[in-house]
DNA sequence: CAGAAGTCTGGACAATGTCAAGTTATAATC
DNA sequence: GATTATAACTTGACATTGTCCAGACTTCTG
């Protein structure tokens, strides 16, 4: 059996290092994340990781894009969940997809927006058509279809509904609440908060 | 003369290093931010900076209340500056406030609120009262009692608004626009997302 | 079975954060 | 004004980290 017994071949070594990185983050966050201290968890040398992921960037990179496709994931089963309702049911949908997609992967979040990285990663991702933000494209230009918000201005609408949206997220992860809200249960104010988003029907 | 030539006592050391750290994220990111590199920018030995600091989080709490010092002052200043208007004035006010601090400031906002510092800090700063949330709040008081929002949902309505100009600003930080937006004048965009983030007045 | 390619080890190096002990400048005291 | 005390730094050391390089083991290919 060539599994991760094995002495030398590991089996799926990159695999075993993105969970090694996600268990880090998750207990001792992202400031105290280390190569050596991955490898050390998927029971390798020191020098392993660079061999299939370059440098700590790449293994990054690697974890980045990883968490990508599970927001995709999770937006698109959002979005085609509600493909019989109204718009803005989509929208909720995966507005509230985006934002516990960042309270459950709390390290694939913070990689993907909070770690210097977009910079580097999101000209790569931008690249490759970004599905996720095509997604909130597509659903904004059905909530404009349908009167909820005017047709002449597609990019501050989208600008606006991702910040509510992004901005939420991170402020849930940072846990920087006020006291009153600590420890609350936060899914109660992201219907509320969603709602508010979106105005009246024209 | 015994200002920042002198050999032995530097004359304000903890001001030198906190602008050392402004350059280097401005520079290299915050990523690439070391205790050691503040303290040749300063002219000092390696370890000068843990007499004042303590150690490499001290010095970046430093900074960190630096921040919200020059946060609360800009907002204070936006707020009376409409004192005489509507709230919704005041509330775009705060809000343009926020987020051009976050462009301006960027190494600040970044210590702020994407260093992984915030679940340490906020506590401290809560326990002060954090007159920025202090603000907010006051803001929104108002604009409930002009109609703007219903009046029983404070929470709600905090957190929301926080999302947008919070994820409006994390969105300019990052650079994590769209392709199409890239090196656009942001300030118009600015307007236009206060503006949908408030619904007519009842 | 031989060789080539893929996968990992082990040692080295410079850089970093932190600690302990020593050094010099400034302030306080008589 | 000399002495003493305290504040403000320096110097040296150590463990840890990311990266590089040469080598070793394993598996695949013919």
């Amino acid at each position: 059996m060539a599994t991760a017994e094995t002495a030398y071949h590991h089996g799926d070594l990159p695999t075993a290092l993105l969970a090694a990185v996600e268990e880090i983050i998750d207990e001792q966050g992202y400031a105290d994340l280390s190569l050596r201290e991955a490898a050390r968890r998927a029971g390798v040398s020191h020098s392993a990781p660079a061999y299939h992921f370059g440098d700590k960037e790449g293994m990054l990179v690697a974890f980045y894009d990883r968490g990508f496709e599970l927001l995709y994931r999770d937006m698109l089963a959002a979005y085609e969940e509600h493909a019989a309702e109204s718009s803005v049911e989509r929208m909720y949908g995966i507005g509230e997809a985006y934002i516990m997609f960042a309270v459950e992967h709390r390290a694939h979040f913070e990689i993907m927006f909070r770690s210097g990285l977009a910079k580097v990663a999101h000209e790569k991702l931008h690249e490759g058509g970004d599905p996720v933000f095509g997604l909130v494209l597509q659903t904004i230009g059905e909530l404009q279809e349908e009167g909820y918000f005017a047709e002449d201005n597609l990019i501050e609408v989208s600008l606006y509904l991702w910040s509510v949206v992004h901005g939420f997220s991170t402020i849930l992860v940072d846990g920087s609440v006020p006291p009153a809200l600590d420890g609350a249960d936060l899914t109660v104010f992201l219907d509320g908060v969603l709602r508010l988003a979106v105005p009246e029907q024209n």
